[in-house]
RNA sequence: GCCGCGGUAGUAUAGCCCGGCUAUUAUGCGGGCCUGUCGAGCCCGUGACCCGGGUUCAAAUCCCGGCCGCGGCGCCA
């Protein structure tokens, strides 16, 4: 779209537009100065490109804010499109105007052009430079991409995007650590999860989800937790475990699939080749992982939980990238989670994990009133507290199943992060609330 | 919360084990040369040892405490 700040976007400056003159404006990207003649390699939400001058060429006034502009500072350019086979792409711009719009100051707090590397922990403080690097341009891309590829697949199965309240009056999962509001004088909670309303809202629309932050205050400090997150949540009716792992993994599949093939460019710039991923995934009953992990010499029993040391293991002995593991016991998941009919130890339930990284989990729900109040009860959690929930399984509760995906964790495996908090716009964790 | 590792210019690093002379290199920044760079190049300059205490003639270097960070775990749908 043309505004009065330009009226085309660094990406679409080619050799066909040659002299056309062309308005422009974006960041500083580089300066490459060779005394007769300056290199501005200009940058904007689309690209690069180069803005090249001639001293004995160019006005006084080009050369004079040439002169005085600093990397990452603000500037339109009025220029002339030449093609020349000596600039980058075959195409360059010759400028007529060039006007500083924001100079920024210098030097600046962080390399933007990633010629000099930076912590993990400078980055996130100066995020917003941090966040003009190629790499995480590529990052946020992948990410739009793969919200764009889950929304449409769940939609073609019939799915409708949802909200649930993100300000709650109790814990939907028992023991986790929640963020305290005062709404109104009294005391309610961030939202940990959508799941008891999005079971609520499966009861009425069939099969809805859910793409929105959730908010946990563990004492989790890894690479891989924050204290908000977005969970991807899907819930529906009339299916089970079996019937939703069918749905996540085709989520999976079309996202990578994807983005390999549309976002070639952002995955050359992240170095990295995304796995073929062929379905259906792998399906890893916890019994046979326990044992799969007692072969290679792991001391661990049924009942304890699969971490990620057991998963790092756990792959390596699949030779598959993407797997689930399924029929977690009972015990150790969530009360609403369904135990099978036939065994009431092991549950209806699944995790899918990548490598080593649990990117989601989700399970056939309880249906029945007077098992839900069992189950609540077992794990020593108030009924009482929970009779906003319990009481629409008196009116039609239809048998369900849902999972919740954890989407920096997928984004994280998409473009080879070794972090959630590096894929996070801005992350919150446990030491971090600014910026 | 536990264990491990670390904290040196704006950024990223070498030096630390084995204390000593002007604290290394890159990038950035300032100046100079250069009319086709594309991580431009060359020359000159600039700028730093986390805080506090201790040992010592002498501490970036050794010891103690603190603060901060990173990793592994724990905790955690």
């Amino acid at each position: 779209m043309e505004t009065k700040f330009k009226n085309v976007r660094c990406r679409d400056i080619t050799p066909s537009l040659k002299g056309r003159t062309v308005l422009i404006s974006g960041w500083v990207h580089q300066i490459r100065d060779l005394g007769g003649k300056k290199f501005i390699v200009l940058r904007d939400g689309s690209g690069i490109v180069q803005i090249t001058v001639s001293k004995n060429e160019a006005s006084k006034e080009v050369l004079d804010a040439v002169e005085n502009t600093t990397l990452e500072s603000i500037v339109q350019i009025r220029g002339i499109v030449k093609e020349d086979p000596r600039a980058p792409r075959g195409v360059e711009i010759t400028p007529i105007e060039f006007r500083i719009i924001s100079l920024a100051k210098k030097p600046l707090p962080l390399d933007v052009s990633g010629k000099v590397s930076a912590d993990i922990d400078t980055r996130l403080r100066e995020r917003v430079l941090d966040l003009r690097r190629t790499e995480m341009m590529s990052i946020a891309r992948i990410g739009d991409k793969a919200l764009k590829v889950i929304r449409d697949v769940l939609r073609s199965e019939g799915f409708i995007e949802v909200f649930t309240p993100k300000i709650i009056a109790i814990a939907t999962e028992g023991g986790a650590n929640l963020f305290p509001v005062i709404y109104f004088g009294k005391e309610a909670f961030l939202a940990q999860s959508p799941q008891l309303y999005k079971e609520l809202l499966a009861a009425s629309f069939e099969r809805v989800f859910e793409i929105a932050p959730a908010w946990r205050a563990e004492e989790s400090d890894t690479p891989y937790h924050l204290a908000e997150f977005i969970s991807v949540d899907v819930e529906a009716a009339f299916m089970d475990y079996e019937d939703v792992m069918k749905i996540l993994e085709k989520v999976i599949y079309e996202v990578v699939k994807t983005i390999r093939d549309e976002n070639t460019d952002d995955l050359v710039t992240l170095n990295y080749s995304l796995p073929e991923v062929s379905l259906p995934l792998p399906r890893i009953r916890y019994v046979d992982a326990i044992n799969i992990l007692r072969g290679k010499g792991m001391d661990v029993k049924f009942g304890d939980d699969i971490g990620t040391p057991e998963q790092r293991i756990l792959v390596s002995a699949l030779d598959t990238e993407l797997y689930f593991i399924t029929e977690f016991p009972t015990k150790i998941r969530a009360f609403y989670t369904k135990p099978k009919d036939d065994d009431s130890e092991v549950s209806e339930s699944f995790d899918l994990v990548w490598r080593f990284l649990e990117l989601a989990s989700g399970s056939s729900r309880i249906y029945i009133k007077d098992q839900l109040i069992e189950a609540l009860k077992s794990r020593g959690i108030d009924v009482e507290s929970f009779q906003f929930f319990i009481k629409w399984f008196d009116y039609g509760m239809p048998p369900h199943a849902g999972w919740g995906l954890g989407f920096a964790r997928l984004l994280m495996m998409l473009t080879n992060r070794s972090s959630v908090k590096e894929v996070t716009l801005f992350p919150r964790d446990k030491k971090r609330f600014t910026p």
